[in-house]
RNA sequence: GGGCGCUUAGCUCAGCUGGUUCAGAGCGUCUGCCUUACAAGCAGAGGGUCGGCGGUUCGAAUCCGUCAGCGCCCACCA
């Protein structure tokens, strides 16, 4: 059989995929073995995969390969969200472009359209994810909106009413003017922008809306115009309010507005008569101290307006255009107004001045081009007081872990101020809130009743007085949706059904999961809420870790975006370089926590990586095999290192995969496998060219090649597999994916084997220097001197040693005198002295500059421990066997210095 | 305005409760090598007064204080 020396991952890839999913290698079913479950956090239905997305996955899937590898039941449970904002405003997007407008659909027509572009676009992103390598139980594919799903949303949503947690309210909410919805405040994102202080005249009126003669003290700031008329400077980034001015507040205490207690001025342009008010909330030092109230508009005006009662003008309409309450600029958008009337009050001499100013402007999380508006409208509310109260705990107590545990420190920040959580949004897509209005008189309280289904309400509503006859057709539904993460909230429950199936064997198995892993952004989105679910549902943490990964960046730090274009398509990535590739690329940027600067040549690494993989496999396999050849001593001792090394690094890795540092447990594997078992191990058991291998020597080799193929399986799934299938004859579905890791934990004695053998590198590294040096080839054999006396122990004098030292180094021969001869070149590997006679190779004079540089090196060394040691106090408080260790160092030091002095001698 | 975190080699980062692999890794750089597994490779080398200052200690990259710079999260200052 001819193998190409480059590894082709295109060939590869797809094979080993589908044979994973023929024999349902992804898949898991309750049974006796302990669960490791991870359930994906579900990406919008209709989108496509990004770099987090590889990031995110990759990482999931590494987590629940190793576990199966580790003998766990791991499942890893795919599905998606139906992202309500986002689907819908593309929806209305695409009806838009056919000249459809949403307001001339019914409901019914909508969500049919809205369920076409769903079964369109739906799920590409999870068959992304299989390119990727993603070992999903995909039978159990999920979606936020489908049945079982959507019946455990409106069960919680009854029940939460019912339990009095859930209530209607009127507030001041965050709309957005675009999706014509309102929001949760975790989905207002305010930037900082710049803008404009504008600073407007109000003039102090009378009873008839003239302007009187103000009176003031000293100290007081009077403005007054050229005809002699005082006003009030009020300052505002938003001008465009004013036609809902209601009052003029001002700090009762500051002195410079005193003036103006108990006046009344005249709102410009709008001609309005308000008040002055006084209100301590006024900053004094802030402007002028004048603060417009415009209760309708504002979050701490509406503050201001309950409790001095004062009328609110909403002069909004819902698109964000200007309302008819206004009485100026009706029709037109808010922002277009901004500009006009800045100008109209500056023709109007209303204009004080402009400053330049930067504040932050809130914006829809999902929709970010659109400022948010605070609006006062009904809408349905979350109390989160019992739920912080129930999901603070297993955080704080450790129930929950959290890497990197900073994050803690954030959820607790959130959980302790956090506010009720606004869950009605006015879009059709999504789960409909399972309210029913009754009809009422005007001005009559709005009632409702809460229940599963029209059915159940018609008896709710029966029950309350006056109502008991009531029709089904007299039961208005309310047309609000749920906010989308009320569904993913109960995702890790409802995954297994069981909220409406509540003990089944399955939730029970798989419940609580094994780790989340997503991103930071989210943290009060959807993990905190998923702890609040599943503390009330289940009254059990939903996940025992959560991993948070960073944010994939560009190589300059930017956050990949599709405005900038510097995100590339992963999948064009693993066409280019492979998913392993591409996976390892991932990793090697992706120190835990930290955020990822994602470089194109990392994967090009990861490639290489596949490729030395392969050329190992390559050597291995091409070798001859004798049944009669016995097994070389030095073979014996390679394979037993190389079994402590494998043992040792293998700890290691588990150790790195317990605290979720993945990037260093791949470079662990990474090192492993390229340093020691293909640097080291397989040029020490090479066998000589067309010469054959014993076959003891060649089962072990295999057997630990295989090993290593399932260390590095989870992060490189194809390529392991590929190898694995190849080293040895496999069964029918024996997969690497069904293998167990069969490592012991090391053994007492694998760390003294380890360092004798880094003694033994170190001295075939003096060896290679040398040559490096005195540009000697490889194949041109050398001498070894051991520089001994006799009885001293060096590696080189255990034959196995001494033959793995000369194979490698390529010596002839490895003599061992008490004195270097003459023409030998001399290095040290810590205190032994090792020489190789190379006659007239030497130059004398730059060895001897060598040395003596090296000599007052470690003079200096010495010094610095003498004045330690010389130190009572030192030797005093510090521990025995640190005092000890600073002896030992300097008695070595001094042999080092007798050797090198040797070394000069015997040259000059 | 509060809270959290970061600053170690050209880049990205490890260095846990101070002293044994305390100055490390990968990549990059430089120098040799087309050595019959691999040039997507092999061998070797250089590179940092651990952000500044002060303190605690026999001893500090590590603990404390302070200053500077950077980042993230939260918060209603128009």
């Amino acid at each position: 059989m001819e193998l190409a020396s480059k590894y082709t991952p295109q060939d590869i890839e797809g094979k080993w995929y589908q044979y994973w999913l023929d024999h349902q290698l992804f898949r898991s079913r309750p049974d006796s073995r302990d669960p490791y479950t991870i359930v994906i956090p579900p990406p919008n239905v209709t989108g496509v995969l990004h770099m987090g997305h590889m990031l995110n996955n990759t990482i999931q899937d590494i987590l629940v390969r190793k576990a199966r590898l580790d003998g766990k039941n791991a499942l890893w449970v795919p599905g998606t969200d139906h992202a309500s904002i986002a689907t819908e405003a593309k929806v209305v997007n695409r009806l838009a472009a056919q000249g459809i407008k949403k307001r001339d659909l019914t409901r019914e027509q909508f969500l049919e359209h809205a369920w076409r572009w769903t079964d369109e676009h739906g799920g590409i992103i999870l068959k992304q994810l299989r390119r990727l390598g993603a070992s999903c139980d995909w039978d159990r594919t999920a979606f936020t909106m489908d049945e079982k799903r959507s019946e455990s949303v409106l069960k919680v949503f009854v029940d939460l009413y019912d339990k009095g947690l859930i209530y209607r309210g009127l507030r001041m909410v965050n709309w957005d003017p675009k999706a014509q919805t309102v929001l949760s405040t975790e989905e207002v994102i305010y930037r900082e922008e710049k803008s404009h202080l504008y600073n407007l005249r109000y003039y102090v009126a009378d009873q008839d809306t003239n302007p009187v003669v103000a009176t003031g003290r000293e100290g007081e700031v009077l403005h007054k115009d050229e005809n002699g008329r005082y006003y009030a400077v009020v300052a505002t980034t938003r001008p465009e309010t004013i036609m809902g001015d209601t009052a003029v507040c001002i700090n009762p205490k500051d002195p410079k507005n005193q003036w103006l207690k108990g006046r009344k001025v005249i709102v410009p342009l709008v001609n309005r008569v308000v008040p002055i008010i006084e209100d301590r909330y006024v900053d004094i030092e802030f402007g002028t101290g004048c603060l417009k109230v415009t209760p309708a508009h504002d979050v701490n005006d509406y503050a201001l307006g309950k409790t001095h009662n004062l009328e609110t003008i909403d002069i909004f309409n819902p698109d964000g255009t200007i309302a008819e309450a206004a009485g100026l600029y009706v029709g037109r958008d808010r922002m277009d107004v901004r500009t006009q009337i800045a100008k109209d009050l500056q023709a109007a001499g209303l204009m004080e001045r402009v400053e330049d100013y930067t504040n932050k402007v809130g914006y829809s999380e999902r929709n970010q081009d659109t400022a948010v508006e605070p609006r006062l409208c009904k809408q349905w509310f979350l109390s989160m007081k019992h739920m912080a109260d129930i999901a603070l705990p297993p955080v704080l107590e450790g129930k929950i872990k959290f890497y990197p545990a900073k994050y803690v420190n954030t959820y607790r920040n959130w959980l302790e101020g956090i506010q009720d959580w606004c869950i009605s949004r006015q879009l059709w897509w999504g789960h409909r809130i399972p309210a029913y209005f009754l009809p009422t008189q005007d001005n009559e309280e709005e009632k409702f009743v809460v229940a599963l289904t029209k059915e159940e309400a018609l008896e709710k509503a029966r029950r309350i007085p006056g109502y008991e006859n009531i029709t089904i057709d007299q039961l208005q539904h309310d047309e609000d949706a749920l906010d989308t993460w009320f569904s993913s909230w109960l995702w890790p429950i409802s995954l297994f059904d069981g909220i409406n199936q509540p003990g089944n064997e399955e939730i029970k198995y798989y419940y609580p999961t094994s780790v989340l892993v997503t991103g930071p952004d989210i943290i009060f989105f959807w993990v905190a809420r998923m702890i609040m679910a599943g503390m009330e549902y289940m009254g059990d943490v939903p996940f025992r870790s959560v991993y948070f990964t960073g944010i994939v960046r560009d190589e300059i730090g930017r956050k990949m975006s599709k405005s900038l274009g510097n995100s590339p398509d992963p999948i064009e990535l693993i066409e280019k370089y492979g998913a392993d590739g591409v996976r390892m690329g991932m990793l090697l940027a992706a120190p835990a926590g930290n955020d990822i600067l994602f470089k194109e040549d990392l994967c090009q690494q990861g490639a290489a990586f596949c490729n030395k993989m392969w050329n190992a496999f390559r050597l291995v396999k091409g070798w001859q095999v004798s049944d009669t050849l016995a097994q070389p001593e030095a073979n014996r001792k390679a394979i037993a290192w190389m079994q402590a090394q494998l043992r040792t690094g293998v700890a290691e890795i588990n150790d790195l995969y317990g605290k979720y540092r993945l990037n260093e447990a791949l470079m662990t594997a990474f090192k492993l496998f390229t340093d020691e078992f293909s640097g080291w191990y397989l040029e020490m058991i090479k066998p000589a060219y067309q010469q054959p291998v014993d076959r003891a020597t060649l089962t072990a080799t295999l057997e630990i090649f295989e090993t290593l193929m399932q260390v590095i399986h989870p992060f490189m799934p194809f390529i392991t597999e590929e190898i694995y299938q190849a080293v040895s004859p496999r069964g029918e579905g024996e997969s690497i994916m069904a293998s167990r890791m069969n490592v012991e934990a090391p053994h007492a004695e694998d760390a003294t084997l380890i360092k004798e053998m880094n003694r033994a590198k170190a001295v075939i590294g003096g060896v290679r220097a040398l040559r490096q040096q005195k540009n000697i080839a490889q194949r041109e054999p050398l001498t070894l001197q051991v520089v001994a006396t006799d009885g001293e122990a060096r590696v080189t004098r255990e034959p196995a040693m001494a033959h793995l030292v000369s194979k490698i180094a390529g010596l002839s021969a490895i003599e061992y005198v008490a004195q270097k001869g003459e023409g030998s070149q001399a290095f040290l590997v810590g205190t032994e002295e090792y020489a190789v006679p190379l006659g007239n190779l030497i130059d004398a004079e730059a060895e001897i500059k060598k040395a003596q540089a090296e000599i007052d090196r470690l003079q200096g060394f010495i010094a610095g421990i003498q004045k330690k040691l010389s130190n009572e106090r030192f030797v005093q408080n510090a521990p025995a066997q640190v005092v000890e260790l600073e002896r030992k160092k300097q008695s070595d030091a001094e042999s080092k210095i007798q050797a090198l002095q040797e070394t000069i001698r015997s040259l000059s």
